[in-house]
Parts: structure tokens; sequence; C-alpha cells
DNA sequence: CGCCCATTGTGACAATATCACTGAACGCCA
DNA sequence: TGGCGTTCAGTGATATTGTCACAATGGGCG
């Protein structure tokens, strides 16, 4: 597959001096990871900074229980700065990446990544901001667990990942993920939504049936 | 009072050329807090950069429902970059930034720290060292809201809030927004601490008496 | 079909949060 | 110095969430 000019899809990368870009698409390799495969992790910490072309990479962080909790997704067009974060502070973390979809990616050098920064403002903004918007997902995340009820959560929950589809393929383990909590709290959750008819459910399957009330949930 | 060459104190600043440093001596402003002073927050955020050359800041969340939660301080020789973040994601966010002492700091206006980390290796490679631990701090806070149990939470807590001191001078309420829980769990936990001879307390006190069990709570 | 195993259901109990109070200590000021 | 108001701490009842142990169910596959 050949992306074509991939520097055209990144905030931080479109208004380049055309000279610069050409200089991107000969340093940059383009990297595809199959659904479920784990693109960064405690192990494994590139040295170089991700672009999302296509796809949706989930990033979690486990537990020394073994519990997960999923702090973010970086989508296409996005820029996964949280390993150049830990790379940079060397200090112990234990998130990790994990491509939800077929995921296309270009890889740009750590070189490559410092003289922009250094010498292309347009890139140094898009960087910042890629920074400060995971800052302030990770303030959302922080804020849910501290503060929100359960109920509420899982109601936001299950209107993000569905977006426009009327059914969900996950389990319950998945969505207790989702939210840092425990299986059971899920499928309790879940069993009462059914009883006040909001979703229907079977092995492996949501299927959101009352939008609007599970709406005025996820608000409150 | 004068600082004299506060360049000295920063990682980023200490291994500048002697010419960049001096423009920053002239570049940059002193500005100083006293104890309890919001030094920004939701209304009144920075459009520089600070580095705190003396004292503490207390960085916390406030969420919709009014109890707070400690993110994270600056102390002395770091900077923060919270507000810096906030300022580029132009998102909305809640968190504030509280004098806990008196402080001293350093502000270095935006255009300054722009050309900085454009011309000065060394300065970026600080500012991003700088967020990057932010961000493992917030992973860490996750962490513990999401899967720690809360007697633990409060024995790290107390040590690390007295560091060498032999008590703390600090209310149930303090201790609860540091841990992001309720007041009436803070009493409850340090009764059970005080029977089991680990603290004494009294009116806004909290005195360590078995630190050893302390430590062995807090690693559990 | 029957077996395996991932998934879901359930009850009992523990931990934490919430609510509505009461009581105690302190600072202030007459 | 004694009252008085305010902040701080203690407490019981109840709701919510988490933990544990185990049972039941459903689907895939040999």
């Amino acid at each position: 597959m050949n992306l074509g000019d991939w520097t055209e899809l990144f905030q931080g990368t479109r208004s380049l001096p055309r000279s610069v870009r050409d200089r991107l698409l000969a340093a940059a390799r383009t990297l595809k990871y199959p659904t479920g495969r784990v693109v960064f992790g405690p192990d494994n910490v590139p040295d170089s900074l991700l672009f999302l072309v296509d796809g949706t990479i989930r990033v979690s962080q486990t537990s020394e229980s073994g519990r997960d909790i999923v702090l973010y997704r970086v989508e296409a067009g996005e820029s996964c700065v949280l390993t150049t974060a830990c790379m940079l502070a060397e200090e112990a973390y234990n998130a990790e990446g994990l491509a939800e979809t077929d995921v296309v990616a270009v890889v740009l050098p750590r070189s490559d990544f410092d003289r922009l920064v250094a010498e292309e403002p347009a890139f140094r903004t898009f960087v910042f901001a890629a920074y400060s918007r995971r800052l302030i997902d990770l303030l959302r995340v922080i804020d849910d667990v501290a503060f929100g009820r359960i109920d509420v959560r899982l109601a936001q929950c299950l209107l993000a990942l569905a977006k426009d589809a009327r059914e969900i393929l996950t389990t319950h383990q998945q969505l207790a993920t989702e939210l840092g909590t425990a299986r059971e709290v899920i499928s309790r959750v879940l069993q009462d939504f059914q009883k006040r008819g909001l979703i229907a459910q079977s092995r492996g399957r949501v299927a959101l049936i009352d939008r609007a009330k599970l709406q005025a949930l996820a608000v409150s």
C-alpha cells in the first residue's frame, strides 16, 4: 500500500514547507499493526514519534494487581506522545498501546523529531497541543474514576463505543476494563439497564435500545 | 529580594550558554505569592511558563460536585507546565494551583519560551521532561484512585506530607482532598490507625508514632 | 453429540461513599 | 474569664461499589 502524501493528514505537518515535507516523506517509515497487536508497552518503548494514519490505538494502564483501565484512544490524524513522554522521563510506567483495529502508522525517528521541533513552529505547536490534549484526557479520567457514578460512566461508555451503531460487540470484562472496575459490577449494572429497557444483551453483544434515556443518564 | 542568577537553579537553564542566560535574566520577571494564594486556575490562565524558585505549589482538581483531589506538587527547581498545556489545548479544565508555602517564581513570557524551545536543545529536553513527569504523575494518581486501598494510600500520604517531621498540621478534610475521598472516610481510617498505635491525633494535627508500621502498610 | 472454555449470573460479604446529625475544641470578644 | 459562633471531628444508618467463590449458560469444534 502506498500512503501517498501522509503529511497532508496531520495538523502538524500539513502547514510545513514543501521541502520539509519531502524530507519527512523520505525519512519516515510506515508501519502496520494488525488488530489486537501491542503497539507499545513497558518492555517495548519505541524511541520515535508515532503518527496514526489509520485505525485506533487503545492506551490502557495495568495495575500491580492486574486490573486494567483505559486511559484514552489515539485516532487517525493524531500522534501518540505518551511513549515519547515515558522515554524522556526515564521512569517506570505500565501503560500499553493496543491496536484496536488494523493500524497504519508513520514512524518518525527521534532525530528528525528533534529537528522538526527546533526548526518548525507549526510542528512545535502540534506536538505541544498533542501533549496537552493527553494531559487533559487524563484529568478527565481522574475526575471520572474519583467522583463519577458507575452507572453514569457506563452509559457514557456505551454511547461512546457505539458511535452511530445500534449495537456493540464486547464482553462485560472489556467494559470493566474501559472503566477500571470489576466485571461483576458491569454485569449487574447492565442487567439493571436491561430491566429498565435501555439496552438488550446477549453473549458478547450489547444493543442500545433507548439512546435518549442512556443519554439522559450519561449527563447526570 | 534579589534572586541572583536563578538560571543556575534549573536543569533546563543551567547548561545554556552564558549569553542566553543573560538574556533570560533580563527577560523574565520575578513573582511572589503568599501562602494560600491561588497561582493559577480556570479563570486565571497565565500565558507564560512558571519556574519555581522557592516554595511549593499544590495542583488540584475540583469535580462538578465540588470535591477536590490533589494531582501533584510543583517543587522548587521544577516548572509548571500544566498551565501551558491548558493554554495550548484550549479546552476546559478545572485544575488549580495553590501556593502551599510562600512562593517565589520566575515567569518566562510565551515568546521567550518559544524561542528557547526552538534554539536550545537543553531547554527543549527540560520542557519535554517536565511534561513527561507530570504525565507520569497523573498515571500514578489514576492507578491509586482506581485500584488503591484507602488505608494504604492514606499511610503513603501521611509519610509523604510529614517528610522528616514528627507530626503534620492538617485537618481531616485536607487529607480527604489529598486522596479525593470524603472526610468521614479519613476520620474512620485515622481512628483505626490510632487504635493500632500508628499515629496520635488531636484537632488539626496528626503525629506519626510508628513510622515502620506505616511504611509497611504503605507498600502493601 | 458431547466436551471445553469463555462468558455471564449470583449470593455473601467487605470496603468505601453519602447523609444527617451530634459533640468537641478553638478563637474571639464582650 | 466566660459565653458564643465557627470549624473540626465522631457516629450511625444506608447506599454504592468491590471482592470472592462458585454456578450456570452458550457456542465452537472435534
